[in-house]
RNA sequence: AGGCCCGUAGCUCAGUUGGUCCAGAGCGCUUCCUUGACACGGAAGAGGUCGAUGGUUCGAAUCCAUUCGGGCCUACCA
């Protein structure tokens, strides 16, 4: 075998086999033919946008999926893992914007097409920042079918869905309020709105009543839209108002008679009880509008600018004009009030400006029959979403949902598939751009000038990856996917889209039953599905639990910590701290702990070699059987199925926390702490066939373990496996290779016992030693009184380990607990005391012995008040109540040697 | 306004259906050890009445209620 490096180095290792693995397409699917009867595992990657760069969120996501990957393609799945990148619509938009104004250029002036001509060279150039990272972090995606969202087939396929839904009347076009960016210039999507609560004002105008004496009072956050207000509302049971019925007011400032309409929107309990009603600037306003058939009146342009409507505040921005209407209007004596109120600002999620409620022509998707669809799949079980509690989120959330404006008034995006005609202004929607116009036959067509809502693309992602609208074989194996993974930051956005399309579209998909049989997922009906699992993970925070941003400068850039601890210790760190439901606080201790820890199992593998070298070289793991010699044998065995079995189960549960603790716990405490000091001298031995067999067993285990951790910390675990097979593995990478199984009937409880006896002993000694303040290097005798024989047999047998472990030179086994001078400690299993003649602290050992009997009196008493507690026998189960009795016994016997101690050290 | 989550050792977090994993891990800290895999190491330690109060129970960090503190999501009340 060969000689790795002294020390471990993660940088060089994992830069070459991320190449490796890339370059010779191991995680390349051919798509299985018919007939096929494995298992398949299918995992879209939520695809990031094109105009990112990883950061921590990503690296999580990416780990865990990676985890869940790996695991499967070991454990025998057809395992797919679809890359791609996202056009990202608005994202990708902004950032090119930003080049061309360092050209000092704009995009107007550029145009269209040449706008879209330099987006998509801005994408070659950059595009494949984001992928390159992730082939990096050692992604063990399928290359071979990257995607982009605008790609010719996946447009081709929007544009299938988009006509599909118009000619089932679940697309419609319209002119409504929608959220308008004013610095984006373009309308967005209700969730694309972040409220942010910010103190405001709320400010009474009075209107005056035409023919009357009186004033009518109406409260409002926004006094710049009074501009375009058509009407006063109150409600019609408010006593206050009811001789003003019918009657109108002149709107001040623009001196425009309106009339005073009752309807709902007027609450009696609110402020006054009378609203404004501007019809063009609030979505309230708009329906009341629209009940009583009053005039839209915009005021605002697409700037968020105050139009000609606005009349003397025409070319004002809307705050500046806010602040003329409101010293106008109290210049002229209608402002009578000015009251603090804190409202919810909406605020456009990618560039943070004011959004601007603004009437506009958009298109939108019917959402109801979709949504109820998505709702019941999920109800259903169908599709399963752990954690639990967003279920209930997503469930609530499909249930009040609003119809979804998809057009965006962007250039980069894909454009609707929809013509205008010149002549009649008839609209077609089509899958390719019509001749003439159906109705008029006229042949000037023009294309609407909007694209869709990115996520409109992203949501169809799952089966149009796969090659939809086209019925082929990849669907039959791949759809449904098998699991989703992502955050729940784009529960709605995305997750729910998903969803929805998917059992539109798909509906009467059938996947192959054989394969779906064979991936356990027989019992499930309904194959339109866009997946069967969702796992929800958790958001990545700073060490200070803020939110990671740009802004706040507080973003951990995960290839600086993969620079400084390496890939697989930034991984297995992300990995320990995947708690699913709490967000986690990057912390680099840690991180740095798990690279102490790769650098662990690096060392471990270099004693392997050592021996192996030494031993028998040429020995691999293929060609040995791991044979149970002696104690420790079964013991690690047993502890290694232990950890099997523990580690496949937090898999399937994705604990991906409870899956890495374990293979550390077992690596380190177990297998380096105790196995190999505890076969060392058998390795070392004269006799070549016990050297042999104990190498063999290392090498066996060792393979056995890298596999157990691979899905964890790839890198590491391909570079020692690769190097135990010398360039002649059986596989081309330990990716390739089977997953540790184990069965609970395989573990030895009888091996564990018996060991963890043993280890209480060696470490009671060295304790014993270290208070006794032992030479490190000086051997001492011991005297040990062991109750049952069978516990003394075992001591016996080991008894070479307990003196090497332990520095003893001899052990006496006596047949009573050794008194002497206090140098002991005991169990409820042994007494033991180290010979030695140097003086103990004799207040610290007493100041020991009184603290522990302390805590044994304790113990004692709660257990004897549980025990005569007669509703305590009677209720709980017998199993406790057994366990509690023993555990009793074994404190009296340990308290009365203490309390023998205590005499014997003439202790106060 | 409604809903959700969190509050356990100095720090970051585990703690499965309430009982012997009522207290764990990593880092940090203390003492000792440069012994041929590893000082990114080894050995031995110190450290928390599980935010607060009340309740359910034979028994609660674990369930319920209230309360305080921190975070998040959803919401068209002028």
């Amino acid at each position: 075998m060969p000689e790795l490096s002294k020390s471990y180095e993660p940088g060089a290792i994992e830069a070459r086999w991320a190449e490796f693995w890339v370059r010779e397409k191991l995680f390349s699917v051919p798509t299985p033919p018919p007939g096929e009867t494995r298992p398949v595992f299918t995992l879209l990657l939520p695809p990031p946008n094109v105009t990112g760069s990883l950061h921590m969120g990503h690296m999580f996501e990416q780990t865990q999926m990676d985890i869940m990957v790996r695991w499967h393609r070991m454990r025998g799945f057809v395992t797919l893992w679809l890359p791609g990148t996202d056009h990202a619509g608005i994202a990708t938009q902004l950032m090119v914007e930003r080049q061309l104004s360092k050209e000092g250029k704009k995009r107007r002036e550029l145009g269209r097409e040449k706008f879209i001509e330099r987006v998509w060279e801005w994408k070659r150039q950059y595009g494949s920042a984001i992928t390159d990272q992730m082939k990096r972090l050692g992604a063990s995606v399928d290359w071979d079918r990257e995607y982009f969202t605008m790609d010719e087939n996946l447009s081709r396929a929007v544009r299938e869905v988009f006509v599909r839904l118009y000619e089932e009347g679940l697309i419609y076009r319209g002119k409504y309020i929608v959220n308008w960016c004013p610095r984006c210039e373009t309308a967005i999507s209700d969730l694309e709105v972040k409220h942010e609560e910010v103190a405001g004002k709320l400010w009474e105008i009075r209107y005056p009543v035409i023919g009357t004496k009186e004033f009518i009072t109406v409260a409002t956050t926004r006094p710049e839209t009074m501009l375009g207000d058509t009407a006063v509302a109150v409600n019609e049971k408010d006593e206050r108002y009811k001789h003003l019925h019918g009657k109108k007011v002149l709107l001040p400032l623009m001196n425009r008679e309106i009339p005073i309409i009752t309807d709902e929107l007027a609450q009696p309990e609110f402020g006054t009880g009378a609203v404004k009603v501007t019809p063009a600037h609030d979505p309230n306003d708009f329906a009341a509008g629209k009940r009583h058939n009053l005039p839209q009146i915009a005021v605002m342009d697409e700037h968020a600018r105050m139009n000609q409507n606005a009349g003397p505040y025409a070319n004002l921005d809307r705050y500046e004009a806010r602040k003329l209407v409101l010293a106008d209007l109290q210049e002229q004596g209608f402002l009578v009030g000015e009251k603090n109120h804190t409202l919810a600002l909406g605020k456009c999620d990618r560039c943070g400006t004011v959004v601007e409620p603004r009437l506009s022509e958009q298109w939108f998707i019917k959402i109801k029959p979709l949504a109820d669809r998505a709702r019941e799949a999920v109800e259903g079980g169908e599709i399963t979403i752990v954690p639990d509690n967003y279920r209930q989120i997503y469930l609530n959330w499909m249930t009040n949902i609003y119809d979804w404006c998809i057009s965006r008034q962007l250039w980069w995006g894909h454009r609707i598939p929809a013509w205008s005609c010149e002549g009649c202004k008839e609209v077609i929607v089509a899958r390719e751009a019509p001749a003439r116009c159906g109705k008029c036959g006229g042949s000037k067509l023009e294309q609407v000038s909007d694209v869709l809502d990115t996520w409109f693309s992203s949501g169809l992602l799952p089966f149009t990856t796969l090659g939809w609208p086209e019925k082929t074989r990849d669907l039959d194996v791949f759809y449904p996917n098998m699991l989703m993974i992502t955050g729940f930051d784009i529960l709605f956005f995305w997750l729910a889209r998903m969803i929805m399309f998917g059992c539109h579209f798909m509906q009467g998909h059938k996947q192959d039953a054989a394969i779906k049989r064979a991936s356990g997922e027989g019992d499930k009906k309904d194959d339109s599905v866009p997946f069967r699992h969702v796992y929800i993970h958790a958001l990545v925070r700073d060490a200070d639990r803020q939110k990671m941003s740009k802004t706040k400068g507080n973003v951990v850039d995960p290839l600086d910590i993969i620079r400084r601890f390496g890939t697989d210790a930034t991984r297995f760190t992300l990995a320990a701290m995947a708690a699913p439901g709490t967000d986690i606080a990057f912390s680099e201790s840690r991180t740095e702990g798990y690279r102490a820890f790769a650098n662990k199992i690096w060392n471990a593998a270099r004693f392997m070699f050592m021996n192996v070298e030494r031993v028998e070289p040429g020995l691999t793991p293929d060609k040995v059987q791991f044979t149970e010699q002696s104690l420790e044998d079964r013991w690690i065995h047993s502890r290694f199925r232990g950890t099997t079995l523990a580690v496949n189960s937090a898999l399937s549960n994705y604990r991906f926390d409870h899956a890495a603790l374990s293979i550390y716990d077992f690596f380190w405490g177990e297998f380096c702490d105790w196995y190999l000091e505890l076969i060392k001298p058998r390795l070392a031995s004269e006799n070549r066939a016990t050297a042999a067999m104990a190498c063999a067993n290392l090498v066996y285990l060792f393979d056995a373990a890298l596999r157990l951790l691979h899905p964890v910390m790839p890198f590491i675990t391909e570079e020692i496996w690769q190097a135990i097979y010398e360039g002649k593995a059986p596989q081309k990478s330990v990716a390739l290779v089977g997953y540790p199984q184990a069965d609970q009937k395989q573990i030895d409880l009888a091996a564990e016992t018996e060991m963890a006896i043993l280890q209480d002993l060696i470490v009671s000694v060295r304790n014993l030693r270290a208070e006794l303040k032992v030479e490190p290097k000086e051997k001492v005798p011991i005297q040990l009184f062991v109750h049952e024989p069978a516990i003394r047999t075992v001591i016996e047998q080991n008894r070479n380990a307990v003196e090497r472990l332990a520095n003893v030179e001899a052990i006496v086994f006596v047949d009573q607990t050794p008194a002497g001078k206090g140098a002991g400690r005991s169990t409820a299993r042994f007494d033991v005391h180290v010979i030695y003649e140097a003086k103990i602290d004799l207040t610290a050992e007493c100041e020991r012995l009184k603290k522990e009997l302390e805590k044994l009196e304790k113990g004692i008493a709660s257990g004897q008040r549980q025990l005569s507690n007669e509703q305590f026998l009677a209720k709980a189960p017998q199993s406790v109540v057994e366990n509690l009795r023993k555990q009793q016994l074994e404190l009296a016997i340990l308290r009365e040697k203490t309390e023998g101690k205590l005499k014997e050290l003439s202790c106060v």
